[in-house]
DNA sequence: CCTCCTTGCAACCGTTGAGTTGCACATCAC
DNA sequence: GTGATGTGCAACTCAACGGTTGCAAGGAGG
């Protein structure tokens, strides 16, 4: 289990999400195929694939002069890992205290 | 289902997660408390619980002069949820790409 | 070769965000 | 009342972020 901190980071932007949404749900595509699909310019986007690159929601192929991302949604398991964590740690924490009452 | 923007905020700052897990874990804690405990000031632990409770994940309760933070991990689930929205659409794609081959 | 399209890199701008310090105010204990 | 402690508000600094424009490079197709 890696640093989960780019993953959450990708997650917290709105364009970022939507990025990801839409290769989820579309299948690949480019920067400039998504550029022209979204309100933002075409270098913006290439930074938000980066971001989204890094924290591994995303893969990228490169075909020809082209290049092609494509959604990864098994990185969101270490999303729900950590509330998996968080949230046992608060049953557990809940448990002992009903016990000593 | 409110807007997850300021959950996923929230979450993208490693403090405020340090600090939800802390109060998961430990039990409710007020800001002064948590300032002594952690290597930040008592205003920037202040704002972090602001930001916390905005995003639902934090309870706080007035008790005299001082006041008491809880964690309120049931909003983790707002989480989950978008998980489980983006995961299913992914699945979704899948299956048709499948049945055309 | 020439052209079009896609990409990558760099510089720049405005805004947000995390963190700090300082001060005023309220509350508890003595 | 006095002093110590907890909270809130405001102003400030500094770095990071989202977004833009401009330009150079490199494949694809005529």
């Amino acid at each position: 289990m890696t640093d989960p901190q780019p993953l959450f980071a990708a997650l917290a932007d709105p364009t970022r999400r939507a990025l990801f949404e839409r290769l989820s749900t579309e299948g690949p595509a480019s920067a400039s195929r998504l550029a022209r699909e979204m309100p933002v310019s075409r270098q913006a986007i290439a930074k938000h694939l980066a971001a989204l690159d890094e924290a591994g929601l995303v893969e990228r192929r490169t075909a020809g002069r082209e290049v092609q991302y494509s959604a990864r949604p098994t990185a969101l398991t270490d999303v729900t890992a950590w509330v998996e964590r968080v949230g046992s740690k608060w049953e557990e924490r809940l448990q002992k205290l009903e016990r000593n009452l």
